[in-house]
DNA sequence: AAATAAAATTAGACAAATCTAAAAATATGT
DNA sequence: ACATATTTTTAGATTTGTCTAATTTTATTT
């Protein structure tokens, strides 16, 4: 009934991103390693959620989401992209700065913020690394996203996202011309290291598996 | 040293609206009754915030804003009133709605995020009430002329000007004879709907927020 | 100026969220 | 399957921010 905190937000979030969509259960050590703590704080804060009814607990068996966790994790991932979305389309931050800022933001209650960001921005469908939008109702569009690095030679995809959304990573993207829509035509692989020779736009060029394992395309 | 929490950002700011943005000391009382806390609750607080050198702290004398601490506590006013101007200009909320959600969205932590939002609106002065934004290097609208809506309780001022010049608020101000040269008692203010209860002349009134927000007075 | 009232502080407790160090449960390797 | 390693949990301490109840200081009244 009470509300749910600052801290147990980022906890539903973790173990929602870990994995945690399904029935799968979430290792505590995982989600310990995902938000910097330690696993005895990881373990104390189940316990918590668990009274609250927003995670299945079990000890030393790992957690996973109750329909209500899920439902406060799609909610904060929602705001968190909406923000995103904002900072990059009206505020004209860079796609590979928003993330820390949204960070803070996604915390903000306000059902009637939420919904006028939303409509402000034109009910976009996806934040600017191509991550979708969870709805209002809590639905969640499950997309056929690939890695790149799981295409097969002359095969083609559209870029619609980043696994790794490390600044490094897009910074990476950014020097060398790769942006979201781009269409990637895979030429060559090169067994020895798992590297691609691919086509982007004109220009052709040699994407290690590094890259590729963390970009994610549609399949064309 | 050591960034300021949330809990003290928002002492600061009580303390500064309270009257500390000079010297005057305000009392631990008048503290807590602003922000809904314990007076006991008040006094920890200040003696960690003297500790940070952020107050003036003298047992049983109450507390003043340093010069580092006003200058926190302007910065918090800033990004609140840039946040009510972004939620009514940008999303429509009306201007009634606005506190609680800029309330929370006062405390992103993001000087980027704060210089773009402004560039954004268009580097307003004033906020949907009619405040002052201070600026991005601390300077706040001088004293002598502030509007009456930010006059702290127990406060004088002489009416020196309007800000709304419309037929409308002059006939007003007729009708109820206020006149520039008065001297205006501010007695009480309500925190629900911002009016103020005043003394001028020898004649108690209320007034409204949207009134006291038009009325310029150079405070004694 | 002594008595009383009001304001402010201290002392001690509590909840949230974290940590370290030690113990218990589970998993792994040979 | 037994010993070892890894993971997870417990127990107890810490920090931040709050509270209540008791005490001390300052202000007011007669």
């Amino acid at each position: 009934m009470s509300a749910i905190s600052h801290s147990e937000e980022n906890y539903l979030k973790a173990i929602f991103h870990l994995g945690g969509e399904g029935k799968q259960s979430v290792a505590t050590n995982a989600i310990a390693r995902s938000i910097k703590t330690k696993p005895s704080s990881v373990t104390d804060m189940m316990k918590r959620l668990a009274e609250k009814d927003l995670v299945n607990y079990r000890k030393y068996k790992g957690v996973s989401l109750t329909e209500e966790g899920k439902k406060a994790a799609l909610s904060i991932i929602r705001k968190h992209r909406l923000w995103e979305v904002f900072l990059v389309e009206k505020l004209n931050f860079s796609w590979d700065e928003v993330h820390e800022v949204a960070e803070q933001l996604e915390h903000i209650q306000s059902e009637k913020l939420v919904d006028l960001l939303d409509e402000h921005l034109g009910f976009p469908q996806y934040d600017p690394h191509g991550d979708p939008i969870p709805g209002k109702d809590g639905n969640y569009p499950s997309r056929e996203k690939q890695l790149l690095s799981q295409f097969p030679e002359d095969s083609r995809g559209i870029c619609i996202g980043v696994k790794d959304s490390s600044a490094s990573f897009l910074k990476y993207l950014d020097r060398n011309k790769i942006s979201l829509g781009d269409t990637i035509h895979v030429l060559e692989r090169e067994d020895f290291d798992n590297s691609l020779l691919v086509n982007i736009g004109n220009r052709k060029m040699q994407i290690s598996h590094q890259i590729a394992a963390n970009l994610y395309l549609k399949m064309l």
